[in-house]
DNA sequence: ACTTCTATATATAAAAT
DNA sequence: TATTTTATATATAGAAG
């Protein structure tokens, strides 16, 4: 878990296998006695180690086996009740590690077309842009354009209410916002025309979707990698 | 284990000690697991829960049984071998904390008269100064002073063996790093004199040791808190 | 109480010794 | 191989929702 992130697989090379056993094992020990003593409550490691023909046992193997024998006492049902077993164990932490994997999934997609949108900006030509590609970056114009529609609407609500004696400042602070606004709406314009250019000259996408549900004539909603159900080119085409 | 260090004591707080043990409980289960992937090993965790009359046990209550029943059929002998009791265990950690606790001192020690060191170069009195304190800014300017001529002969040494083409700008630098050392050497001169009329002042460091075994007059060796066996003064007093 | 978030503390893999 | 050091990965305490 340093210098390195290891695979969770038995660890072929024999030199480094022991030296992680040792270290693990010490570790491990570490935070039984920490959780008993934190916690106040009895708990037990016992590990079977490798070329031992007994098993190393913390806090004792007394104690280790009264424990044990606790719960051997009990009805079956309750045991298995309380019981985790391995395979519930790994069934949890793979659903955590699925999400985990989506959710990093989102976010590189999310920074791939930010950073695609920076080029675009940037003045690099989009011919050589994937369809999903694009949509994506219409997706991130149209989200960032709504966030300066709100913006712009913000500062005109403040500015109307600012006291008369600011008229004049009040009126070039419109002008200003109205200009800002209506930059960015030419900017998403040109993209888009881009975007469609494009796509005419990407023959094998008209012969992937059939003409009656062309993605840009249906304005059905579609789900992008990196939102859900996010509305496509919502508010872009009135 | 964050945002704050927790004394390892029982949590008094309910609360936060269940938090903190169903937390505790999931990291010790899944180290538990990984240790045995990575070192091909068996071993299980049993933990007697609190308010619960039976213990959750990873990997399963009959692997624990059968692991532990391994070790009960040997002899004790073999048994008390191999068992890492709480005794030990204890022992171990608790001398792992002298060791660091004497580092972390060190530490401590050195950066405190590394400031006074400071202070007094920005022309702070050292009346207030315990003979403690003095005695090891000495031993810090010592030290720093060999640095300083160790580097100084370095630059020597460099300049000597540049090339005859070089020869004026080399005898400047010469000058130049002996000006330093000079200048080091003055200051130092300065700070110890400024140590002993602070020692004079300081009747009751007469009143505790004898006349015969007065430090400054023995040349003998001392331990400072810091540097364990290193010579006080050494090289200040030719 | 139950998550999620985030700053810190701790564990540990690999390198240095 | 053992120990120490260092850079990273992981665990987790406390806050926020």
């Amino acid at each position: 878990m340093a210098r390195k992130k290891v695979k969770l697989a038995w660890i072929t090379n024999d030199s480094s296998r022991r030296a992680t056993y040792k270290k693990r094992k010490k570790g491990l020990m570490k935070k039984v006695s920490e959780l008993s003593t934190l916690c106040g409550v009895n708990a037990c490691a016992v590990i079977y180690g490798p070329n031992e023909r007994q098993p190393e046992v913390w806090p004792s193997f007394c104690d280790a086996q009264h424990i044990l024998m606790q719960f051997k006492t009990l009805p079956e049902m309750e045991q298995s009740k309380k019981m985790m077993n391995q395979e519930a164990f790994l069934r949890q932490r793979m659903q955590k590690l699925k999400e985990q994997l989506t959710k990093h999934q989102k976010e590189n997609r999310h920074w791939e077309v930010t950073m695609l949108m920076s080029q675009c900006l940037l003045g690099k030509g989009l011919e050589e842009v994937s369809i999903n590609d694009l949509s994506d970056l219409v997706w991130l114009i149209d989200s960032n354009m709504k966030m300066i529609h709100e913006r712009t609407e913000t500062i005109k609500a403040e500015a109307l209410a600012a006291s008369k004696q600011q008229a004049k400042e009040e009126s070039m602070m419109k002008m200003k916002v109205g200009e800002e606004e209506r930059r960015a709406t030419t900017a998403l314009e040109e993209v888009v025309a881009m975007e469609m250019e494009s796509l005419q000259r990407q023959q094998w996408f008209m012969d992937v979707m059939s003409p009656n549900d062309h993605i840009l004539c249906t304005g059905e909603e579609m789900t992008l990698p990196f939102v859900d159900g996010s509305p496509w080119l919502d508010g872009c085409y009135p």
